[in-house]
RNA sequence: GGAGAGAUGGCCGAGUGGUCGAAGGCGCACGCCUGGAAAGUGUGUAUCUGCCAAAAGUGGAUCAUGGGUUCGAAUCCCAUUCUCUCCGCCA
């Protein structure tokens, strides 16, 4: 595969993959129907246009097959006339294959035009979502299943963040506006501090906790977008860097999950569990006013993400732990926090189910989405061929997920407002060790 | 960036037009041998996919990727990507 011409060879990745499998569509058509609509999609005329190709396309895959084959045996036949002597019969046999070659030609360029239909109609199709999803189609109707911690009382004059950075000269957002332009702050003395020790805090806490850390490049190449599904739907997400045709990582997912595109893993490997630190850059086209106040969405930001692949088997048990692993680091941070399972019309097109964990910012008055926790099943794994080889000795795809632990930015804005203090921010218990200082005065 | 060499199965490595999905070795699995193990020895050991309810069986595809020449390509031609060596540049 070659990527450096961009669109012209994108076809080639989405020619073999599946995101749902053909196989698994034709099987259980029904359900798979019933399923899409709790993500309020409607597949079923999709879905049957699909089918219809999938017949026509299976149909004359054999017809080429049976062609080779021919052309194949007389090949060889061929070749042991000419090794015999024989070159007058071979000569005979020679004519034969004219026409063979002619009709493989057409049905190859038929076959080609049915897979690249196909393909084109399964990209549209969003992943499954699991069966507990609840129905729903707006962030109204995700449902709360957890909450903790008291949201402080704070006096009539708090600060927002951004107000507070300001104070006390931790963030300089005119800064970055100059030097590169809006949400790209520049972080200061403590407020640089603190970044830092929020990255190493979070980093510590994985390993902890059996996760390796990995450092992977902040640019990829269009097959690990296409890989975890970046591309090609969210592609004016991405910073493109076009000389190079790489992309910006809007998340270290992206890396760290492709490094096991075209990989056969072994079923004792499972899990595999991975972090990273890593900037993060988004365009994020589109979203003007007061939500992208101060560090509440900015262009480039840093992240510490975990991801793990597992057996289907328990997988979603592992989406548990690591919810209320990224539960823990919250409640360290003695931040007050909820965790919300998202309804079917809030979730991603990839995942099949995901956990939102949102800390209140108190003087926002909101809350604040600081991580999302996912597990994508096989969708992502079917993309990038990831598989792992079971008991059994079996191929079987593998579950991938992945959540923030944790997003910077939104952290930094509830710590600043939350613990604002007429003689300046407290720093929590759990931090100080790695910021040095207990206070932002 | 310039010049040259190369890319073969889990790994090493042979293979320059025909019966090659690919010798040989290592590794791995199972068996024999052994009191047990090592050594020795035998057998097996890729992926995707079509037909089939499934297994068996059988067809197709895959020797970096894409295209071409040919009845036939791992092997010849073209393009691309990547790796290595030397030179240049450089944190």
């Amino acid at each position: 595969m070659k990527f450096s011409q961009g669109i012209f060879y994108f076809h080639t990745f989405v020619k073999n993959s599946d995101m749902l499998s053909i196989h698994y569509i034709r099987e259980n058509t029904t359900e798979v129907v019933e399923r899409l609509k709790l993500k309020n999609f409607n597949a079923t005329q999709i879905i049957d246009t699909i089918l219809s190709i999938d017949i026509k396309r299976r149909e004359t895959k054999k017809n080429l097959e049976d062609i080779l084959a021919k052309s194949n045996s007389l090949a060889k036949e061929i070749g042991i006339l000419f090794q015999s002597g024989k070159a007058n019969e071979a000569n005979i046999l020679k004519s034969e294959t004219t026409e063979l070659k002619q009709q493989s030609k057409e049905l190859t360029e038929v076959l080609d035009l049915l897979e690249k239909e196909q393909n084109q109609l399964l990209i549209t199709l969003p992943n499954l979502p699991h069966s507990s999803v609840p129905i729903g189609k707006t962030p109204e109707d995700n449902i709360l299943i957890y909450s903790e911690g008291s949201i402080p009382q704070l006096s009539d004059d708090c600060l927002a963040h951004w107000d507070l950075a300001t104070k006390y000269n931790i963030i300089d957002f005119e800064l970055g506006n100059k030097i590169t332009g809006s949400g790209f702050p520049v972080y200061k003395g403590k407020g640089a501090k603190l970044q830092r020790a929020l990255i190493n805090f979070f980093l510590d806490n994985a390993i902890n906790n059996g996760f390796t850390e990995i450092q992977p490049p902040l640019m990829v190449n269009e097959a690990s977008g296409y890989g975890t599904g970046q591309l090609p739907d969210k592609e004016g997400q991405m910073y493109h860097v076009t000389l190079d045709n790489l992309y910006l990582i809007p998340t270290a997912e992206v890396p760290i999950t492709n490094l096991y595109r075209d990989v056969m893993l072994k079923a004792d490997q499972l899990p595999i569990k991975n972090v990273a630190y890593s900037q993060c850059f988004r365009r994020e086209a589109g979203s003007y006013g007061k939500d992208v106040r101060g560090l509440n969405r900015l262009h480039q930001f840093d992240k510490v993400e975990i991801v793990q692949l597992q057996t289907p088997e328990r997988s979603y048990e592992t989406l548990e732990e690591m919810k209320d692993y990224v539960a823990s680091l919250l409640r360290q941070l003695e931040l007050p926090f909820r965790i919300l399972k998202l309804c079917g019309g809030d979730m991603s097109f990839t995942s099949a189910l995901t956990y939102d964990l949102e800390v209140y910012s108190t003087a926002q008055q909101k809350w604040l989405e600081v991580s999302s926790v996912s597990n994508f099943e096989t969708f992502q794994s079917n993309r990038m061929k990831l598989r792992y080889k079971d008991n059994e000795g079996k191929n079987k795809a593998v579950h991938t997920l992945n959540g923030s632990a944790l997003a910077l930015p939104r952290i930094v804005a509830a710590l600043l407002e939350n613990n604002q203090t007429p003689e300046g921010i407290k720093i929590p218990k759990a931090l100080q060790a790695y910021t040095g200082f207990e206070i932002i005065n």
